[in-house]
DNA sequence: GATTTAGAGCGAAACGTTTCGCGACAGACG
DNA sequence: CGTCTGTCGCGAAACGTTTCGCTCTAAATC
């Protein structure tokens, strides 16, 4: 491999004016086409360790999400790499497989490769580790949910206003026993959706029933479970609201195992999954995540930090969430 | 940030000691104990530009697939970065968006980083800059096909056998018009995939119409298209057989606008998704690509070639496909 | 024509590791 | 007691950059 000073030696000029020139400093014209012509010909390219070395900066970025083949985190991460990398950085991507343990793990293990900034949608979120991180000057940014007791620059949606919104609709609608399929209390998005849905009944002047409510993990499995059980009850919703990706995903298998239809026998709408929204019949009305806009918002903030701009800390920007109108939702009125 | 330096003074041992230690050496007990004690004091954590400058070796490794929003590609990447994390490394991701412009672009940005070693899911593949790669002993895994005219280790499936199973599958049914829904010619899977589907046809004494069998990209666009010109042509197939994940997405969405039942009007079967498939009703019966299996079989083959390790080079690792059976087809014997 | 100023290049010292060859020492052996 | 062997630690030289402060030259200013 070439070094610097390889293209010192064929161009007679000196390691310093080589280094000047690869950092964007000016030399004379004369000498640009020399250094030119010996880094092409001698195939040099830059050694970043040796560079990181000096400048303590790798130029490397991390992100940890829950998981890597959830299309709704990937797109996020597509959108985040892209932007990141067009700045020059590389991205170290780790999943924790919705596992605390894997999360606190593979943080470890990012912050031990000197990473210059982090992009981390949290489970636990381990605000130790972060703030350790934040001491060292390496800034974070919070995708989906805020750490509890961390001050960070976050970007979230409206989640209550989206909640809000399907809930009303389907109160609109003449609906009066909705199912909610949500998360776990204590998690922040779990909660902010179910006050939502809570605000869109004291709206109308209605309180929803107890039963009508039923938490479980933001998994498949969890979605498909409560599902089941919400429709076997008793006295059986109208129509159901699914929370997440995985719980929209496991409402409609178990509807198909059920044997029930949509909308008819039940009105639904769904959260995130928007391959599924689109290719069920009829499509299925959905609150989508703004996924191009997150991960844009989340690059932009993150290399304004890493650019040393403070300005606004801590940001959390609420982006809007995205409507998608489908034939899942019977009216009633009619 | 504490160095080796300060460890050593902390212990009054030398940065050779501390060194060895660090690398696995031998040391005596009691110093082992005096330098463990002094990095946890002093929170030391090795430098890995410092270490990769001197040992030119990055542990890094390169992951570049054409799409990061796709579960099937991301399902292998998973594992794929779980094992090599455990080996000490860590893994670029890049997806280039299935252009072969920007496939050549990080590349190139992968083969800057120094990366000890890449994967890749090629497009073009790019086999010149991949030889430069091999040249500086920097080894590649191919996924899912091989670069034409390179010497290159690979991890791919059995397509031929699996398009035959299929095929065979639905003329075993009694279907004798069955639509093909592939991907270009020239591109090794869907080449593959087409000479399963027709030799399927001759092991059955038949030979198929080759009106019957249409070829687009590799996309949902495409799926749906080809897939709406099938069906309305003048005398229609009885079966479909759509072979890559978002082609079967497509047909899967251009038979419900047609109001096409599954499989009451067209027997079908799927390619990959996994997730559209357990999620339709009825369940689509679907060749599914072993993807844990994929990712493990490339690491490990990788982390081999890593240690230097050449007993099998090139080694062509062929899976097996798994057959998810479902409710899509028809028999039309009975 | 003398003095200032800006531009361009240079030398050398870091950055934090690894590694090679050597020396010190202790115990085993004849 | 002298020699040999094996273990453990040490000093110093790299690895390929960046950067600071300096010098030199030529143009600009008075």
């Amino acid at each position: 491999m070439a070094t610097i000073k390889d293209v010192a030696r064929k161009t007679g000029l000196s390691l310093a004016t080589i280094s000047k020139y690869l950092n964007g400093g000016h030399v004379l014209e004369e000498n640009r086409q020399a250094i030119e012509a010996a880094i092409n010909n001698l195939g040099y390219s830059v050694n970043r360790m040796a560079r990181g070395l000096k400048t303590s900066r790798s130029m490397t970025v991390g992100v940890l999400i829950p998981d890597l083949e959830n299309a709704f985190i990937t797109s996020i991460v597509s959108n985040l790499e892209n932007i990141l990398l067009q700045a020059g950085y590389s991205t170290l991507i780790c999943d924790y497989k919705h596992n605390p343990v894997i999360e606190h793990e593979k943080l470890a293990f990012l912050a031990a490769r000197s990473i210059d900034g982090l992009v981390m949608m949290p489970l636990n979120g381990c605000p130790d580790d972060l703030r350790t991180l934040q001491m060292r000057h390496v800034p974070v940014v919070l995708l989906d949910r805020p750490v509890r007791g961390l001050t960070c620059d976050a970007v979230l949606v409206k989640n209550r206003q989206a909640a809000f919104g399907a809930a009303d609709l389907l109160l609109t609608a003449g609906h009066r026993r909705i199912g909610f399929i949500g998360g776990p209390t204590g998690i922040y998005t779990a909660d902010e959706r179910l006050e939502g849905y809570l605000a869109a009944h004291q709206a109308h002047d209605l309180t929803a029933d107890r039963q009508l409510i039923r938490q479980g993990q933001y998994d498949a499995e969890s979605g498909y479970q409560l599902t089941v059980e919400l429709l076997s009850a008793a006295d059986p919703p109208t129509a159901l609201f699914a929370t997440n990706n995985e719980m929209t995903f496991g409402a409609v298998l178990a509807m198909h195992t059920l044997g029930i239809h949509i909308p008819e026998d039940l009105s639904v709408i769904g959260f995130d999954n928007q391959m599924l929204a689109t290719v069920h019949q009829p499509v299925l009305s959905t609150v989508l995540q703004p996924l191009r806009q997150i991960g844009e918002t989340a690059a932009e903030l993150l290399l304004r930090r890493m650019r040393g701009c403070l300005d606004d800390y801590p940001a959390v920007h609420q982006l809007d969430t995205i409507w998608l109108p489908g034939a899942s939702v019977k009216n009633l009125q009619s």
